[in-house]
This record gives structure tokens, C-alpha cells and sequence, in this order.
DNA sequence: ACATGTGAAGCGCTTCACAGCG
DNA sequence: CGCTGTGAAGCGCTTCACATGT
């Protein structure tokens, strides 16, 4: 399964639960306009996932939830844990759309002592030496400031956590078999701001 | 300038920043293993700057940085508007990192009643409908609800604003000549989890 | 008639391999 | 000799166009 139809699947999973409920079918045309890319993009992708649409009608809205959530193994809650409860990670935990969408926070870690031992939402913050492989974590999201980043990823991965998704502003390293997602503010703020500065010829 | 070379400047900019202030060269090789890139991507990516390496040495660091830093645009601050001021808006809010970076907020909005007037970090919140065309907003970054993204997204390029951030867990559509980055929490947890469900081959 | 599923063509990015230059 | 800069090859994804099926 190519990586690109892998980004666009969870794109296409909010746009059908974004059709009003009593929607039967919808056709690769449709959900290609409420995804912004081509209806020949969304076959391609959904092929992916078997031959699952009727010709001459389009694709079960129902089904077809179904089978992209299975696909991304969204069968149950899914154990996150979030590190670094500053700012941004305080926001993460507070943050409702978690739990409606098939994940759930199960710790909180801090290093810094002051911050141990407090509570947000029901979680205790504790140290990240509390990091328990057996706790069945997951995903780790990193919050931490960009010079933590690494060492919080090795400590993750040690513990056997396979996806990390950093929010620091840091280029992290990890073993194989971990994948690694970032999201960096600066990084997206630049890239906007050179097209800013480049706009497109017009056409 | 191909999209994925854009991407990536961010990212050696910030890697720039991270070698010891003494270093005065860096090779693509080395830059390379703080990017996690291959030396051939790097010495592409920064061919399209110019030629600005020397041969048997690698590139000035010094120089290297302000040429990035030119191409992105980065020269003075750029004016950014946070609209939505709940959880993630306040953390944006007060993220350090963007003074830092080049970037500087210069306005808050949010429709909720109870939120406007209110303060955060030096600036008062207002209502969108006090968003002005001529206060020179380059970025707007979203970080209200799906359910209001589109329309804050229509109100941003109607102001003029060419450039958008969006943290809603929603697909917008924007005229031509804009764009859009998104950056939504639950999908890239998805992906995530598709990769735990679906682990590389071992090879 | 209508919309899916798909080989094939097209396109952009990455990687290779080496010429070019200090 | 070392490292950059770059044509060419390779690769993966997107788009096209139409055969297929109801």
C-alpha cells in the first residue's frame, strides 16, 4: 500500500463522517470534492483496499468506514502516551478529540520536578523513568523542547513504543521498526512563508 | 523550486543552527546525517539555491543559513493572526519559538462572546468580524473546531491572507493563489496506527 | 446510462555515478 | 585527493482513458 493513499485515508474517513448520516452511497466524484483530490485518486486508493464500490452506484458509506478503519487498525482504543506537559502538551491532554477517534491517553511524563506528581485530566504526570514497557504504549508524542527530543525518542523506543509523533522542533533519529511522524510549527510556518514570497505565475 | 525541496529547507536551517557556532564549513554528508536525507538530496536541494559549495571543503555555514533564510522569506518578522483562542490557540499563543524563528502574532480572534476582550500574552482577543485587509496578515493559522474552519478560511482569504495554518480537523478549500498547509492531530495518529497495524517487512 | 476498477502513460522526485574543480 | 554539482537512470505516485460490470 503506497504511503501517499496511507495519508489520504484518514482524510477520506472524516469526510464520510461528515455526510449527513442518512447518506447511502457516495461516489468517488463526491468524496473526491470533499477530500480536494481527484476522483481518479480516491478509486485508485479505495482499490486498495479491495474492490468494495457497485458500478453504476458508488461506494456504501457504512462499508466503506468500515473497512479504512480496520485498514488502519483503528479496532478499539488505541494507548497514547504524551511527553513533555508544557504548553503544547497540556493542550494535547486537554484535547477532546482523542477519545472520538479511537485513541486514548493512558500517561502523562515530565522531567522536570516540579511538574511531577501534578495532575491534568485525571493523569498524574510522572517521570519519565516511570516509562513502563509493559504498559503497552503505543504511541508516544513527544512535547518537549527540541533539545529533549532525541533523548525522550531513545528512551520511547527502548520501551518499545514503535510510533513516535514528535512536535519538537528537532530532527529525531530512531531505530528500525519505529516510525516517525513530525509536526513542526516553525518548519510549516517557513514553508508557507516561502510561498509567500514566491507566489505562483498565474495561469 | 521543486515542493520538496521547500520542505526540506526548514529542516537543514534548523540543523544549521545546531552545529557548534566554531564551524565554519559543513559537508552535504554531514548535513545529511543531521537531516536524516542522503548527501545526494542535500547537495540537490541547495544546488537550486546555486552553486554555493566548494569543492573539496563543503558549504559556509554562515552562508549557507542567510541564503535559506532569503529564500524562505524569512527576512524581517512575519505578521501571523491566530484565530481560535481554546485549547491549542492559547498554547500557540504562547509558544516562544515563534519570535524566535522569524515569525511574530500580531492578532487573536475567536466568535465566542465570553472569549473576546479577554487577554492572552499582551494581546486582546477580538472578533473575527474585526479582522481588517489592511492590518497586513501574511499567515492565519486556524485552531478553531472542523465545524468553523471552512468559514474562518473563507473570511482569512477574503482579508487578503494568502497563507493558512490549519489545526482543524477539516478539509478546507481555498481560492487560487492561497495556500494551505494542514496539520491535523487525529490524522497523523491514524497513519501511525496504520503502521502498527501493518509493520515493514523485515529486510 | 452510469460509475467503478485498472493497465498504461505521464510526471516529479530520488538516487546513482562521475565529471569538474579547488 | 575530497567534495560539490549534475546529467541520466530509476522509482513511486498521479492522471488518463476506457474496458468492465450492473
Amino acid at each position: 500500500m503506497p504511503r501517499a493513499t496511507v495519508a489520504r485515508l484518514p482524510v477520506y474517513l472524516q469526510c464520510l463522517d461528515g455526510l449527513p448520516t442518512d447518506r447511502q452511497t457516495v461516489s468517488s466524484e463526491e468524496l473526491a470534492a470533499a477530500s480536494n483530490v481527484t476522483a481518479a485518486q480516491v478509486r485508485k486508493d479505495l482499490s486498495h483496499l479491495g474492490s468494495n464500490g457497485v458500478r453504476g452506484v458508488g461506494y456504501d458509506t457504512q462499508r466503506l468506514r468500515r473497512l479504512i478503519q480496520r485498514e488502519l487498525g483503528l479496532t478499539g482504543d488505541v494507548p497514547v502516551a504524551i511527553v513533555g506537559v508544557g504548553n503544547l502538551g497540556t493542550a494535547l491532554a486537554n484535547y477532546q478529540g482523542f477519545g472520538e477517534r479511537g485513541f486514548r491517553i493512558v500517561a502523562l511524563f515530565d522531567s522536570h520536578p516540579a511538574k511531577v506528581g501534578a495532575s491534568v485530566r485525571d493523569h498524574t504526570i510522572r517521570h519519565l523513568d516511570q516509562l513502563d514497557p509493559k504498559a503497552g504504549i503505543a504511541i508516544g508524542i513527544i512535547a518537549t523542547p527540541g533539545e529533549a527530543a532525541q533523548q525522550v525518542a531513545d528512551r520511547l523506543a527502548g520501551a518499545g513504543v514503535r510510533s513516535i509523533l514528535n512536535f519538537a522542533p528537532a530532527v529525531v533519529r530512531v531505530p528500525p521498526g519505529v516510525e516517525v511522524r513530525n509536526v513542526d510549527l516553525s518548519t510549516e510556518l517557513q514553508i508557507l512563508s516561502f510561498y509567500l514570497a514566491h507566489p505562483a505565475k498565474a495561469g
